[in-house]
DNA sequence: TTGAAAGCGCTAACAT
DNA sequence: ATGTTAGCGCTTTCAA
């Protein structure tokens, strides 16, 4: 592993100038075939490869973009197997990030905040990218703001009005507020449910509360009285705590809610185990709904009724908007974007379809 | 979106020198606490962000670990639904570096190869980190020969020995041959069959053709007269060339193997579509089996026989060894590590436990 | 078509 | 504790 070799080298030994070299790989056809050859044969000797910092610098501009999202392992997912079949909504952006990037010819670079963790990962981040997106929450705002004042960032399913210092930013998110509407309003018309509890988070969390007004406004409509406020909010939003809830739900006051309706899929998972636990048959006894749609919520028995949410789709966008931004006409106006959801049907609320994906395409309702 | 400010603005605007700036950032502690204040506050209302790539340049090292993986997205898998649950390699193994690159404080530089792209991609990847993985039969034998010479590059899931050209590479791979052999032996030994068809790939893949040679041997212990070369070589391993595998060895000669032993998930997966459609019934009639363990694999009916290869530990590995390169203490010799895989038994052989999966736990028999 | 030379923004001695 | 000064490896005018 000596020295790694420069342009300088590849000049000496191909008896050009720097210059030259660098053409060599800016623009080949300005370079005549002949000497072109030579130089490509003393890099190719010398295993050189041109200095993405150097030519960074140089030129302004890395051909890299950046993601930020944070470390969203659950904690309670210890069996290696059901980590692998939660397959988190990070991997779903950074897939979709990653595609799109490709495309218009960058790479991705992708670091996880551990919460509490350095505060300077967005700097070393936004230091080394042309653009970045930042799942909402990862990154404190103040940095955030400095940042995203000289370069591009894309904001990923946050608060969009929630912070003003942040409204410059262009930003893409999911409809949630109509997600959680539309299988509220299944639970109350289709099943004739009335007596909703909804779960959500202490923390306050632009997504979690968009999602309970959905909630709030299908109870509104089908003239059940809602509470101004989630039956319950819990610290976290992890199986463990799904648990939690399931039990404070039953041991309130004897009268059980007839459906848990969780901002997440992990709680509602942790929900299920608990309940079985406890010898309360879902949905017979009671309806239990998440949010996300992880294939985990598939995998579940009962199958999870949920919101699936775009995530892949996410990450392309995110990218496109970067691109946007660091092309010749970007947008004057910062852009929202809302992505649609879909509501999915399964075995947890009721519907009993699709409980048992027939071989090879599990098969779900989408309703 | 003015001029990004550097260290000379910060410099000036908080009236110290720009190493002052610099120690700022690489060592507070050698910094006056007031001046210290004194250029954060001016570097916050700049926005400034220390260029990664003028560091990297005057420091010689990235921070940055890179990964190269193949496109894998199978063309056969067009349903989004399907896409998700189908977790790839790729995406287990960037779970894996990632993690274990923060750990390490590295952020991690990702690009897919599509089949035949520009083959700079490496050279965009390895201009820009301290090191990479590249998976197996992603990247030009040559570009990489030169590459690796000047930087510490680990090869994942490929041909270790295959190349003599490469030998020098530090490498991590799974136990193939040991995991097909104790497939095979669970089919022979276990159910009792004697006539097994393995299904391959024609290309040379020497992850396929360890696989193979773990299937002949464990069929030649048995007394089974096993054949030198596969049953069937497919183009790709796609689920469309397993569906078609699927036909052919049915169609063949009246005299129908009991069990198709296929190299990947993927074939093994259009496989059984493809039998079911033919009203042939599985285990029952034929018995599969598939290799690599992916999410799908659990989720089909009848759930999958397979072999589960540790892809996350895999990219946690590539990560240490190339921590370990760049550290100190280099290793003299090039490391090559082979991991355990596990077989995992479930219905597509016979063995009905754990077909149904209970809440929340999906469980598997690991053998 | 090629070369010479001036930076790009930072770090790392070396001074002070 | 802070300032000065070379580079780091490349791109990019400007000349030749």
């Amino acid at each position: 592993m000596n020295a790694i070799p420069t342009v300088y080298d590849v000049a000496e030994r191909s008896g050009v100038s720097i210059a030259t070299v660098s053409r060599v790989y800016r623009s080949p056809d300005s370079v005549r075939a002949a000497t072109r050859e030579r130089v490509l044969a003393a890099a190719g000797e010398l295993g050189y490869v041109p200095s993405g910092n150097a030519r960074g610098l140089a030129s302004r501009s890395t051909g890299v973009l950046g993601l930020c999202f944070p470390d969203y392992s659950d904690p309670d997912t210890l069996d290696a197997e059901d980590d692998d079949a939660a397959m988190l909504y990070s991997d779903q952006i950074i897939r979709g990030m990653e595609r799109a990037a490709r495309r218009h010819g960058y790479a991705l670079l992708i670091a996880a905040s551990l919460e509490g963790g350095p505060e300077n990962l967005v700097a070393q981040v936004a230091g080394r990218v042309d653009g970045f997106a930042v799942m909402a929450r990862t990154v404190p705002t103040a940095e955030l703001e400095a940042i995203s004042r000289r370069r591009p960032v894309v904001m990923l399913a946050g608060p969009r009005a929630k912070d003003p210092s942040l409204d410059h930013l262009d930003h893409v998110e999911v409809a949630n507020e109509d997600g959680q509407y539309e299988l509220t309003r299944h639970l109350v018309h289709d099943h004739g449910l009335r007596h909703l509890a909804y779960v959500g988070l202490v923390d306050e969390s632009p997504d979690v509360e968009a999602r309970f007004r959905g909630f709030r406004r299908a109870c509104h409509e089908a003239g059940i009285e809602a509470a101004a406020a989630p039956a319950l909010r819990m610290p976290m939003m992890t199986q463990a705590e799904g648990a939690r809830a399931a039990h404070l739900l039953c041991e309130g006051d004897g009268d059980r809610p007839e459906a848990f309706v969780f901002a997440n899929d992990q709680m509602a998972v942790g929900a299920l185990q608990a309940l079985e636990r406890h010898g309360v048959r879902v949905p017979d006894d009671v309806v239990v709904t998440g949010f996300d749609g992880i294939p985990l919520s598939r995998l579940v028995r009962p199958a999870l009724t949920t919101v699936r949410q775009p995530m892949v789709r996410m990450g392309e966008e995110a990218v496109d908007l970067l691109v946007r931004r660091l092309s010749g006409q970007p947008p004057e106006e910062p852009v929202s974007l809302m992505l649609p959801v879909g509501v999915v049907r399964r075995a947890s609320c009721g519907c009993d379809e699709a409980t048992t994906p027939s071989t090879a395409t599990p098969s779900t309702t989408t309703g």
